[in-house]
DNA sequence: AATTGAGTTCCAAATAATGGAACTACGGGA
DNA sequence: TCCCGTAGTTCCATTATTTGGAACTCAATT
């Protein structure tokens, strides 16, 4: 992975950016990681790694089972818990995603830009439920799906530049932009229609249509969007819905000027 | 010989350790804190304090707003969300806890015993759709919850007599059982009956009853229950259903000897 | 018994964290 | 307008922690 931190360089300096590299290789790996799977990727001497590692096992950012194996501590499930039960960005959104999934039946998502990444914020749906959780918290692309489209249309000129230099483009579908130029194409319509549409570009058979959320600053930027099967969202009845969903992320947007202030 | 952290002392050494610390405080407060907020709480000199902090914020475990504010950062959701959705013995679990749901129509969760807390790790509820998130990776007292007498109960008594020392024990009904002694007391019925009730004992009007899970070597500890409204779970339908849960305790276990290898 | 691989421990050297103090920015009140 | 107090930021010599090479233990394999 390259960094998640926008326009900057790289960053492993420090004990804490050393410390959360080692997290987010336990994090990402498909198992349970030994020491010397770590020890392979993250290029640091035997000793050093083995204390780093110590030190997160006992924070319980980590977890050390029987067998020698690393894998993703309890801690963060009860740091996420709390921050996520008092996100401020969340709380004011939350009626207004419910509104738009009364309305329209289909699953709603609210997702916020955070480097070429959008993170899910909270998901609101239906009857069937499946799992919840699931979701949340998940980084998907910004190219290929409707709130990261809709996020990037409301930054400047510059810094899209910039980010879309940064994107690894692959290609998840035949509808998938999979290049900086058709995606800073399509931005220019979705500036002027003011939603995004995702033309199953991120999954087969899945379409949504996003408005983009903002404060002036730029300082968060996001979106939100009814998801839902093809069969059941034509372009037609996403057509219909853009306006909903444009008006959802308007009152949003007018719920943070009166909570956050209006400066940001 | 790196410590483990049930039943020790302090630990707000280490660089991690002092950084754990301002996480826990901002995570653990009602609103984003202030500089000077957490300069009060965290007794570190100013300097050192700003530095820490920075170093947080650029690593997305916490953020600053344009007001000065900390508040936990977007970062703890996404290695939440990739911890959760791998944890093994979640994993095992969900099946079991899904067929629980079914047959009850109710409420059930899944919770391991950390220190003197049960964290959640998933809940299955019915068509109610609300919240979901809400619960999972919550930290509940042990002495006052189902999962959580049912972890106890097979502890060790050595540890169990520790653990009950270092409990800050608080009354929340009228049923709480509010000392070291009472816990002691009804832990020996649990064992012998193989599950835990909670009699509105957390919560007025909440009923619960829970089966322990445990590993051979106590490393995993934790439990599985129904919970609900004491006006639908009379105390004969929570005995009804004591089985189907020692039941699904019992497969959970199976399914981590066999996953898990049978050593721990 | 010897060998190999995995994990752990040790300690002088390198590096990062510390914290007191000086500095800046902002916001009243006189 | 000037002055003072509070909040937040920066600086840097001192101090403490991390680093990483190497030696060591342990278990499985040949």
């Amino acid at each position: 992975m390259v960094s998640r931190k926008g326009t900057e360089g790289e960053n492993d300096t420090g004990t804490l950016g050393k410390l959360m590299v080692l997290l987010d290789l336990v994090t990402h790996a498909e198992r349970p990681l030994r020491f010397t799977d770590i020890l392979a990727q993250a290029g640091q001497p035997r000793g050093t790694l083995h204390r780093q590692l110590g030190h997160l096992v006992e924070e319980g950012l980590l977890e050390l089972d029987g067998e020698g194996r690393y894998s993703p501590g309890l801690r963060l499930l009860d740091l996420a818990a709390r921050s996520w039960a008092k996100n401020e960005f969340r709380l004011i959104a939350e009626p207004h995603l419910r509104a738009l999934q009364a309305m329209s039946g289909e699953t709603v998502h609210l997702g916020v830009l955070r480097g070429t990444s959008i993170i899910y914020l909270d998901k609101v749906e239906g009857q069937q439920s499946v799992r919840m959780y699931s979701q949340i918290g998940n980084a998907s692309p910004v190219y290929c799906t409707g709130v990261g489209k809709a996020a990037l249309s409301v930054l400047p000129e510059a810094s899209v530049a910039a980010l879309a230099a940064a994107i690894p483009f692959q290609r998840f579908t035949e509808n998938t932009l999979a290049s900086a130029e058709s995606l800073l194409a399509e931005l220019a319509s979705i500036r002027t229609e003011g939603c995004a549409f995702d033309r199953e570009e991120h999954e087969q058979g899945i379409r949504c249509v996003a408005a983009p959320i903002w404060t002036p600053d730029r300082s968060l930027v996001g979106g939100v969007s009814i998801t839902g099967p093809a069969y059941r969202l034509t372009m037609e009845r996403l057509t219909e819905w853009a306006e909903p969903v444009r008006e959802a992320a308007g009152s949003i947007m007018e719920g943070m000027r009166v909570r956050l202030g209006p400066r940001r």
